[in-house]
DNA sequence: CGCTCATGTGTACGCTCGTACACATGACGG
DNA sequence: CCGTCATGTGTACGAGCGTACACATGAGCG
């Protein structure tokens, strides 16, 4: 905890730039992108608006740069989790908790890729940012199911986590390792 | 064709508040739920902005009724297809057709289905809309399924056509069709 | 025919937003 | 030590929004 800068300005401050793209993230989790602005984000990383017009050109940008942050990070923990597993099991295991984490954001029922999905529909940048992120899971299955069958995997876990997510009767996780399973007989 | 009103005002407009909700459904397929407005709408069903406050409590009114609109009509056609349908390859074409509706907007590239996945997180009434939805699939596919198959099918249908729209490299009905029968051999 | 009031309209208010831009400031080279 | 200028800040502007509300209007009744 080097910090608890609160208060009083910092006339220097490098990372304030990769602050501000936490912060946008923290946003976006928490208020969806539609409640996604240039003051909230401001406001939660305890600097003036002009800050934000400083180092970035416009909100889309901010948008893409956090989307793509999130998107690194999580591929982070992914390449970890999947780096531990051997077998097939062990690489639908990381790919279910990739998606999970993806889709179940911190205020309950918050859906951070559902969100970019959407974002994506009308913003070039934030489609190439999905369609990564979606091709890294399924490279990871092609590491032990052949093309076709990883992509239909990929789809069946997003489907299922995300009908999971969504409903009032959530499938528990052994559900869903139950369905794949069947699916992989 | 009836109507060619364009310019005049109409003083008495019996029906009015359904073509305004079916201006809501044109002006969410096209410019997403961000940026659908009370003046967009008016816009759209040429009628002036005071009507909009006249005829809904809130613009949260408006999407509800429109999201809860277009899932009738959906289930309509959906009803027809699947009545058509005796076995259970006819009832998954069904399932297939109805969400690739839902995901595939006018322009391209929406996807209505995930707009109100979007708009469901925060807002309650919604969120039933969504889940009703998501049930009437899940029924039909138990008429042919038992219930935890017609869930797991119902997953899968959504996911892969999902990952489909949203692929810069589509699969075709044919895959996806082939990935669903895989899954009930 | 004329009165009345539900129905429908036009406008304006208050707010938040993205963005621009003139100004402050302090790190640093000379 | 001082001048300079990249770095950072505060504020204001114009646009667009949801909503409210005073007013217009014409259908229907007596």
């Amino acid at each position: 905890m080097t910090a608890e800068p609160s208060r009083r300005a910092r006339r220097h401050d490098p990372g304030r730039r990769d602050r501000l793209i936490d912060a946008a993230l923290t946003v976006i989790a928490d208020k969806g992108v539609a409640g996604t602005t240039h003051r909230e984000i401001a406001r939660v990383a305890d600097v003036p608006l002009g800050s934000m017009t400083y180092h970035f050109d416009s909100l889309d940008q901010v948008l893409a740069e956090a989307f793509t942050r999130h998107a690194e990070q999580a591929a982070t923990v992914f390449d970890q989790r999947l780096g531990a597993a051997t077998d097939r099991a062990g690489a639908v295991e990381a790919v279910i908790g990739l998606v999970r984490d993806d889709l179940i954001g911190s205020p309950g029922d918050l859906i951070l890729a559902v969100e970019l999905y959407v974002a994506a529909a009308r913003n070039p940048a934030l489609k190439a940012v999905t369609q990564a992120w979606m091709q890294r899971s399924r490279d990871a299955l092609e590491r032990h199911f052949d093309p076709a069958t990883a992509r239909e995997v990929d789809a069946l876990i997003e489907g299922l986590v995300l009908h999971s997510v969504l409903s009032t009767d959530p499938m528990t996780p052994d559900q869903i390792r139950h369905a794949i399973e069947r699916y992989l007989r």
